[in-house]
DNA sequence: TAATAGTGGATAACATATGTCCACAACTAA
DNA sequence: TTAGTTGTGGACATATGTTATCCACTATTA
């Protein structure tokens, strides 16, 4: 029951767009240095992010990244989507059937209720992560970060837009 | 997002070994055989859940597999828990004191905001497994499966015990 | 004491996750 | 128009984890 380190980044980096003045956008050279993370397997997640529409892409000279659309409109169930990471966990392979004491299929008109007890829990697993926005986490991040922090962050984004 | 397959082998097992009579066990093989499943695979998950307690074990002749306590006081999230398959889905690596933002670890007295959220997932979704037993998974069967199968899982383990 | 049963280690096949690279297409600004 | 910038998509390599098998060893009991 593991989630691939990609979330981490791809949900950091939308934190970080959300904070992004309107009209701008980010590279994926820039977003990688911001982050210090491998810039050719980060580009892989931005692909996916922009294909879900999650982030919009534009190319050419000025281009870059941004949201894809505004940030209470995105959930953390949806990156997670954009990432191919809210499958069942649990697949059930009807074991039931197998062995000596097993059947024909027709023999089983109902799923298997083992299979119905994982499939409730990540329900409520996607439920929870679905009532979380990136305008959620952006105002927490806001509230719990250092102003050092900010400050730095600030003063990065400028240089970067004024060139 | 993924559990490995022992879970469903390991869970359909406990629910067998809740209807067996009293002071009664499987051996390693006859569960194998029953479940037609790769004995020395499986068997490594019985070392498992038996450490775990469980399932309990007796060596030698007339020996096997049977639940280490009784079947209402095993959850599903026991099951899982045994096979190592609880830890958190989500392993922060705390990107964010990374990069030209980045400052000491001191700069971040909470913990990250996403990993809170993800952890709250992970919460609701063990909570959903602690609070279904192996008791309450061999109720289900009993009510959902076809009088056959019963009838010849029956059957199958009479002509074990008889021998 | 001899047969039965589980234990633990070594090993391997296979899939997935992670990470890198490069030629190419699309785009913008001058 | 053109030249530089930026993302795209595929091929490739490596690391890790899952699934699976086998065997010598220990413990137990009839």
């Amino acid at each position: 029951m593991k989630l691939s380190e990609g979330i981490e980044w791809s949900i950091h980096m939308c934190t970080l767009l959300a904070a992004l003045p309107a009209g701008k956008a980010l590279t994926g050279a820039q977003l990688a240095e911001f982050f210090d993370l491998p810039k050719p397997y980060l580009a892989k997640h931005l692909q996916s992010l922009a294909g879900a529409g999650v982030l919009s892409v534009k190319k050419g000279p000025g281009g870059g990244y941004c949201l894809g659309r505004p940030a209470d409109k995105i959930s953390m169930y949806d990156v997670l989507g954009a990432l191919g990471e809210v499958g069942p966990s649990f697949s059930c392979t009807e074991i039931r059937r197998r062995g000596p004491s097993g059947i024909g299929a027709a023999g089983y008109p109902k799923p298997c209720g083992i299979a119905r007890v994982m499939h409730r829990a990540d329900q409520v697993w996607a439920e929870e992560l679905r009532s979380v926005t990136i305008a959620n986490l952006a105002e927490t991040a806001a509230a719990d970060v250092d102003e050092e922090q900010t400050g730095k962050a600030i003063l990065w984004l400028a240089s970067i837009f004024d060139k």
